[in-house]
DNA sequence: TTGTAAGCGTTATCAT
DNA sequence: ATGATAACGCTTACAA
C-alpha cells in the first residue's frame, strides 16, 4: 500500500508531472482536454498531493498560527472556531498554540514556529498582543499577522476589535433609562484594556445624565464567579446601596447575581444585574441576564480574512476595524422603575 | 534573510550533515565532543530544523488528528487541553478537525488526512466514533487511533471512558439517602451511549433501593438548557411531583432550577436538583449543582498517551481503560429531608 | 564514530 | 501548451 504520488498519475494520464501539478493547482496554459484526463484519473486512482512535499517544495505552510494567553474557553472557542472556518475556506490549517508571554522561553517558540517555517502568518487574541517585543520582532522579520483586540492601537499594527466603550455606554443608559440613578460598575482585569474602555462608557452615560459620578460604587474584580459574588456584595453593603450593577464580564453578573440572592434580596426587583460579552452563561442562569453581545466569531473571522490579504499581499482597505456590539435585554435588568 | 539550513550548520561546525542530523535526532554514535560543538552551532546560528522537510524525508507527520463533531464548548475545551499537552510533549502537534459523519464527504476527508500523511494518528471523540465504516476503514489502513467514550465498546479496538453507569448510580444514592423518594431523570440524546449508561444507573440505584421505578419520572431533553427547562417544567405537573430531578448534564440542570423558579418554587427546599459533567456553569448557577464530575481531561490525556503507544508499537497493556467519575455536593440539593 | 549519496513528492526554472 | 530537470531541506541506507 504505497502511496500513490504526482507520478503515478502522470504516467497513467501520459503527460509530465508538471503537467499534473499545473491541473493541481489550477494554472493556466492548459488544454481543457488535458486537465480533464488528468482530473480523471486523479479521480480514479484516488489521488491527494502531499502536504509535507507541498509544503517543502512551494516554501509556504498553509497554516496560520492563532496565539493564545489566558483566553477564556468562551472566547477562545468562538475566536478558534472564526478563524479555522475561515482558514478552511482558503484551504490553509489552524495551528492553536497557547503561549505565557511573560515567559521569554515561549515568547521564543513562537518565532522558533516562524523560523520553522511552520506557519504562514500570526493571528494573536488579547492579550498575548501585549508582548510588544515579539510583535516588534515580527514587524522587522516581515511576518504577516493580526491582532484581536489589542492594547495598543495607535502603532499603524492591523487589528480587529469591538465598541467596547459603546457598548458600556449603551448598557449605561440603559440601565439609566430604567430609573436607576446608582448604578455600580464591577471593572475587569486591570492589565487587559477591555475593562478600561468599559468603564468610560460607563462613566460617560453617567456624567452625561447628570447623575453623579461616585467613587464607592466601583469595585474591582478579575473576571471570575467568585470576585463577581464579592463585588457584589461589598456593594451591597454600602450605605444607600447601587439599584443596579454593571459588571464587567458575564461571570462576574453571574457571580453578582448569586450574591443578591444569597442576601435575601431578588434580582431584578431588589438589584438589576447587567453582564458583558453574551456568554452562553447568560441565558442559563436564573435570572436570565441583560447584557452586551461581542461579535467574537465575526471579529475572528475578519481578522482572519485580512490576514490573508497581507499574506496574499494584497491592500487592506481598513487596517483596523471595530465591529459594534449590542445590547441583549434579559429579565435580570427588569422593567421600568 | 535566507533561512539557515542543516548545510549551514554543518559547515560552521566542520562536520557532515548527518551528523547534524544525529545530534537533532539524539541518535547514538556521536562524540561528545562533537556533539557539544555541534549544539553551540545550533544556538549560535539560532538554527530550527524545517518541520516540512522533515516530515516528507521521515514520512511522519508529527500531528496527530483530533476528531470531533458535535461537542459541547466544555467538553471539547478540556479533550483539546488533554490531547494538545501530551501531544506537546512529545513534539507533536494538534490537527482539531471537525468532522459531520452524517456526510459522506467529510468522512472521505478524514480518509484524505490519512493519505495525505497530515496526521500519523488519531482520536475520536463522542459521537465521531459512530462512524463505524471510517473506523473500519482506518483498522484495515492499519492507522493509529484511539477513541474517546465510543459507543461501541465490545470491539477489541482501543478506548478511554469514564464510569457513567457508576456516577449516576452513585448521584440517585445520594439522593436516595438524604430521603427523596420519588426522583425525575431527564435523559439525554437517544443517539449517544452516555445517557443510557446513565439511566441504568440510575435505575439500578432505584431497584436496590426498593422505591418503585415510575415510568412518568422519566422526560427526554437533548442536552441543552431549553429542553431542561420543559422537561423539569413536565416533571412539575405530573400529581404527586418529583421531590428531586437528576439531569443528564448541568445544562439541562441549569435549566430545571429556572424552571422551578419560573414556578414560584425554591430549589433545593421544594425540589433538589442534581446534573451531571461538573462544567464550570455548576458553580455559576443559583443555588450552585450538585453533580458528578466527569475527568474530561484525563481522560483525553491517557488516550492520547495510548495513541503514542499505538504508534511507537509498543504494547497497550490496558486497550480499555475507564476512568472514574466523581460525585460533587453542592447546594442545589441541599440537606436531609 | 562519521560521511556520501540517494531519496521523500512536490514546485520552480527554463526550455521547447 | 507541455516537459526535463533541478531545487526544497531533511532522513535513511550504506560505506568507510
Amino acid at each position: 500500500m504505497s502511496p500513490i504520488t504526482i507520478r503515478d498519475v502522470a504516467k497513467r494520464a501520459e503527460v509530465s508531472i508538471k503537467t499534473v501539478s499545473r491541473v493541481l493547482n489550477q494554472e493556466a496554459y492548459v488544454k481543457e482536454e488535458t486537465r480533464a484526463k488528468v482530473e480523471d484519473v486523479i479521480q480514479e486512482l484516488r489521488y491527494v498531493a502531499s502536504l509535507s512535499a507541498r509544503r517543502l517544495a512551494s516554501g509556504q505552510s498553509f497554516t496560520i498560527g492563532l496565539i493564545v494567553y489566558n483566553a477564556s474557553w468562551h472566547y477562545l472557542h468562538n475566536v478558534q472556531k472564526g478563524v479555522m472556518e475561515t482558514a478552511q475556506a482558503h484551504g490553509y490549517n489552524v495551528l492553536l498554540h497557547p503561549c505565557d508571554i511573560t515567559i521569554p522561553q515561549e515568547i521564543q517558540k513562537v518565532l522558533d514556529l516562524v523560523h520553522q517555517r511552520q506557519v504562514d502568518g500570526l493571528i494573536f487574541t488579547p492579550p498575548a498582543d501585549n508582548a510588544s517585543a515579539l510583535i516588534e520582532e515580527l514587524k522587522n522579520l516581515d511576518v504577516p499577522f493580526n491582532r484581536l483586540s489589542p492594547t495598543d492601537r495607535k502603532s499603524p499594527l492591523p487589528y480587529v476589535a469591538t465598541t467596547d466603550k459603546q457598548g458600556a455606554f449603551d448598557m449605561t443608559k440603559y440601565l439609566i433609562g430604567l430609573g436607576h440613578q446608582r448604578i455600580g460598575f464591577v471593572y475587569g482585569p486591570k492589565e487587559q484594556r477591555a475593562p478600561h474602555d468599559r468603564f468610560s462608557g460607563y462613566r460617560q452615560a453617567i456624567s452625561e445624565a447628570n447623575i453623579g459620578f461616585e467613587e464607592n460604587l466601583i469595585v474591582y474584580g478579575d473576571d471570575h464567579f467568585q470576585s463577581g459574588l464579592q463585588a457584589a456584595t461589598s456593594l451591597l453593603a454600602v450605605n444607600s446601596r447601587p439599584s443596579a450593577i454593571f459588571c464587567n464580564n458575564d461571570e462576574m453578573a453571574a457571580g453578582a447575581i448569586s450574591a443578591v440572592f444569597e442576601s435575601g434580596m431578588r434580582v431584578p426587583e431588589d438589584v438589576a444585574i447587567a453582564g458583558f460579552d453574551n456568554t452562553p452563561l447568560a441565558k442559563q442562569i436564573y435570572p436570565p441576564l441583560t447584557t452586551i453581545e461581542q461579535p467574537i466569531f465575526q471579529m475572528a473571522e475578519v481578522a482572519t480574512k485580512h490576514l490573508f490579504k497581507i499574506i496574499n499581499g494584497d491592500d487592506l482597505e481598513n487596517l483596523h476595524v471595530e465591529i459594534p456590539t449590542k445590547l441583549i435585554i434579559r429579565k435580570s435588568t427588569g422593567f421600568q422603575r
